[in-house]
DNA sequence: ATCCATGCAAAGACTTTGCAACACA
DNA sequence: TGTGTTGCAAAGTCTTTGCATGGAT
């Protein structure tokens, strides 16, 4: 696999962004540091690092691709703030381990799973000013 | 709120539907019984019924927006065959409470969850002749 | 009769692709 | 030097919207 100047910029953008971005917002980033780069190649790089192992895809329901460095991270699963877009990570062995059993009962062999926690985050429960909207977040595409 | 012929038709289609259908499986459906709708009116009608907490939408990954019928429906989660896309459905009070044991340990308030398995079914596993494709599905849009 | 709903086509958002120019190894 | 990569713009997919027409109460 090559190493050109692109790939070099979509990974440091990665690496110091947050942890769940878009493609635009990677390719933003690397604009406001000067680099020059076609959203497409962005686009392009992702799915390479997807297919190599290096970061997954993840969709949280406003109908943006959403990508993560996997590389030497261990799974977790996510708590996600519908009003401030806040993403929390967690893991506990519980659930998975409970997981596994629903899936043996089922005969069903899981490759990959994902629990998504959708709601208000300590902040913006506290927050009355906008009134909360749980329903905006993880029902499809956002409205315009 | 109106009572239309389409929305009944809608309605009737998401009855003797599977499960988990997106609006252009409801719109060729309709259309192939020799009803008459605008795709449009689908989108505008599936909307309607989730405001009304008749639906919900999901979004298993591949792109599409799907509903599923949630009217006296108790809340359950999916396990997701990447192969022949059967979806099962389980429902399992354990993990829901380790869930809201997460939630509470971060100070969360959930609104919504979901948690989806993606491999392979029973029937998929035990028949090698495609080379199963686990990474396929949940990954974002599907490529062309 | 008055709104509200529908259909169609156009617009929109996000993502992918074709193709010529270019850059890495 | 040759193959793989980039950029741009165009195309593609799914979904929403504008507007004139038609239908339900």
């Amino acid at each position: 696999m090559k190493v050109t100047r692109e790939r070099e910029e979509v990974l440091r953008a990665f690496l110091s962004a947050d942890r769940h971005v878009t493609a635009e917002d990677l390719h933003d980033q690397i604009k406001k540091r000067g680099g020059a780069i076609g959203l497409a190649t962005v686009y392009r790089t992702l799915h390479l690092f997807c297919a190599c192992g290096l970061a997954e895809e993840r969709q949280f329901g406003d109908g943006k691709t959403r990508y993560e460095l996997t590389y030497n991270v261990t799974h977790h699963d996510h708590l996600i703030c519908t009003r401030c877009h806040t993403i929390l990570e967690f893991e506990n062995a519980d659930i998975e381990l409970l997981q596994e059993r629903v899936a043996a009962k089922h005969r069903f062999t899981v490759y990959r799973h994902k629990l998504e926690m959708y709601g208000l985050c300590q902040k913006c429960a506290e927050t009355p000013d906008l009134p909360p909207r749980p329903g905006d977040v993880g029902r499809g595409r956002a409205r315009r």
